[in-house]
DNA sequence: TATGAATGAGGCTTCATTCAT
DNA sequence: GATGAATGAAGCCTCATTCAT
């Protein structure tokens, strides 16, 4: 058995970050050689190539907002209340603790330029969606217009992650989320 | 062999399209330079550098969204019902038209990596939402009212344009435009 | 107009040089550089890759051999004991002066992993047949044992200027040339 | 996930093949341990480097066809018929059936790069020439002309495999086959 | 203004080789 | 012996930029 300098899931969770923080093209496999202490090459014991990297890192960044987040709003034996309460703290320590949401930025990135990347976006997004539906029919709204409401919380909410990085300024996201809940 | 003649404009237009579509980080001179049917170094005599150019090009938009849409919402001449058509109508030939907000793209692509850029993707956004304030305020809110829902509006309507391009689904911001106009 | 540091002519003829003597998969596009005394980046003015790049020299060589060589072969003007002179002088000098010969090196290197260069390969020993045909039926023999003659004497040159390599001498050739043109 | 045994033989007539089919430069230890199912680490525990590997796979092949085919030309119980009869058939399952002669492709691939090579394939071609040398004596020509012919044969044959790969065409060799034999 | 050759740095990737386990 | 992580150099290629013409 080798001694690992880094587990995968430390690796790619390195490179999650750096690639936030980037931009895919404004990230160097020297940028994340650096950031996860390993020479260049070593990556390509991991992944075939910086592609695959990203795609992996959407992978992760999907399953771990699964885990943690949107599977929890579809658990039956949490009250609404529960549920509003964790979606807000959860949604706080994701995106503003993180300083953006790397579904975002690679959604307008590589929206024309990388197909493959936006259907990873994609699955995020229609989970995340699927989750707020479920908050709001439990709310008791109707299956459209949970439906609607589900599709703009969640364009309100990327919005304003992304006018919180303009301005930095964190209480912007606050506030969206409270609004979301209403 | 590349054409004899693009005015500055024609050419700043051609850029900003490049930049949208493909990023600032994934778009190279050639790139430009093949888009505008010039030389990469014929380049170099309009602006110093690739930094420069993205500048004029986030400034020519400003000016742009400024001149077309923005200024239009204070214009005292204008009657309400006027402005939330004209507001909607704007929206949906600047934004879902060209199929994007290369202010949103710039905003997440180059947050952290360009502080220069996000100086003027900061500018670009409060301009948007004082205009929406001022429609808000016309519409009978209180200032401090105004001011959070233009805020949110904004947020809103570029978190919907990020959906739109997630989904390929141009209805999204229609939609949208109507709610933040309700 | 631009002041050329290097013909492409001679670029040309250098890379032409050094594939035959290290071959196509051992030249770096660093090795050609050095002997073209330009920097590595510089070549993709020209060519679009290093394949692109073989190509292009085994082209050159090609049509150097049917302007200096096989042409002349089919020259009505020319005896036929001009012919043969000419073919063992054009043979030695541009065989063993130059030490091997590309065509048949590029022949065994990339036989299996490059069909296009196998191609061009193969356009030049038809030609190279060709010629010798010529000389065999105007020197009184049948259409059908011309051909076989033809071949096997571009069979048996190549051959020689293998030996010639492996046993560094060049008599090895001049050798062979007289058999083929007894 | 490689396969636990390969004998030593094994896995030098697996290299033997592949360096024949990609040449040396285009070969890399990784296509080796794939066409051998072994890691490629594994194979600094038989041979130093790639450099031993392939003088290894060169004296194989030099042991094999002493044992398979030049010896049988020396032995004095074989009748002349006998002996030309083997050698086509060995000469057809050695080259043909194989598609090249991993020997001529060395000698022009690295016959200035890997002078270390040379020299084994020098000693190749003089057992040929000798086995062929000896045949020739046997039918009745003097020593001059036995060697002279032999050195000739042995040329002829390499450039018809040459050709034979060139052409793609495996008549080639057959036909040259009987010429020597003639 | 316009061209395109030239450059040097850096980008992604592959490679031969080493080494701890 | 066997593994696969690790490395550093090198390989091919692209890039932003410069500059002579």
């Amino acid at each position: 058995m080798p001694k690992q300098k880094i587990t995968e899931d430390e690796l790619i969770n390195t490179c999650i970050k750096v690639f936030r923080e980037r931009g895919y093209n404004g990230t160097s496999m020297q940028d994340l050689a650096d950031a996860c202490e390993l020479t260049k090459g070593n990556f390509y014991h991991y992944y075939t190539n910086k592609e695959a990297l990203m795609k992996a890192a959407l992978k992760k960044v999907n399953s771990y907002f699964n885990y943690l987040f949107f599977d929890k709003l579809h658990q039956p034996q949490l009250s609404i209340r529960e549920k509003k309460q964790l979606f807000k703290e959860k949604a706080l320590q994701l995106f503003d603790e993180k300083g953006g949401c790397i579904m975002g930025n690679t959604a307008l990135e590589s929206a024309i330029t990388h197909p493959d990347f936006r259907q990873l976006v994609r699955v995020f997004f229609d989970q995340w969606i699927k989750a707020m539906r479920q908050l709001y029919i439990e709310s008791g709204m109707s299956g459209d217009e949970a439906n609607e409401r589900a599709k703009q919380s969640v364009a309100l909410a990327e919005g304003s992650i992304m006018m919180m990085q303009v301005f930095q300024d964190k209480g912007y996201l606050e506030k969206t989320l409270d609004s979301i809940l209403e």
